[in-house]
DNA sequence: TTGCTTTTACGAAATCATTCGTACATCTTT
DNA sequence: AAAGATGTACGAATGATTTCGTAAAAGCAA
């Protein structure tokens, strides 16, 4: 809950990969970035790369690793709920002016949300309504 | 509509103050830029700072600028919906791998929200509902 | 053991964003 | 007209991020 240090886009990119798999070398990280890339028509990039922002987001405290073995096992350091509470929080100020009204009823109009997302929303909606 | 160069922070901050207050000379739109620094305890930038941002703009065609007067004026090129909508379709693949529910979920339940704003977006959903 | 592969570490280049100094043009005031 | 204020243009310094080459250590295979 503590204030993270802001990832940038490639560390934000790793935090995804290790948030999805679980605790992952750095071999790993590499090979789903590189195909997640590849599908989004963007460059690969090299090993040392991969490596070199992971050894920094252990610097910067975005994850832990295990150095007991030869080959490190990288973790997050942050939930992923409260690291993306953190960027939502600052994106809605940059983006958005702070309304975080606006920027639910623009992901309400114009993303895809099935008719069960929308049901369970609207469920969330009225809890919150009940509380106050 | 057609995919706008992603702009930078500073350059993001900019156009908040143009779609705020419509076309804006340099000096004006600097003036808003430190006063909103100010009130957030940032750093206040240089006039010449705030001029090159803006001239970096035009030539990425993010604002265009009425020459005819010594005081060029400019303005965004983009509506500021569209931009918004381009900007949170990058930011909901980063940061909520896709899922635009996800990201109204946590907007909803941790930003602040009023009852008159959830009845609006409760609407909303409703309406979508029906033209499923 | 000797050579091949995998891994980490480190540093430096390349790239991008931000900042501002300086120069020069234009307008305003006296 | 001269002085001062305000404006644009431009280039370069700074700082942050991304990229990768190279080296050394550790493990593996013949």
């Amino acid at each position: 809950m503590n204030p993270i240090p802001k990832p940038t886009e490639a560390e934000l990119e790793i935090l995804q990969i290790l948030w999805a798999h679980g605790p992952s070398s750095v071999r790993a990280v590499h090979e789903q970035l590189n195909e997640a890339r590849l599908a989004n028509n963007r460059e690969e990039v090299g090993y040392t790369t991969t490596l070199k922002i992971m050894q920094i987001m252990a610097d910067k405290g975005l994850v832990t690793r295990d150095t007991s073995t030869r080959t490190h096992i990288y973790a997050t350091a942050a939930k992923e709920e409260d690291t993306q509470q953190q960027l939502l929080q600052r994106f809605v100020d940059a983006t958005f002016r702070g309304s975080a009204m606006k920027l639910v009823m623009q992901a309400l109009g114009n993303q895809q949300v099935s008719a069960e997302e929308l049901d369970e929303i609207k469920a969330l909606i009225e809890k919150l309504e009940k509380e106050q």
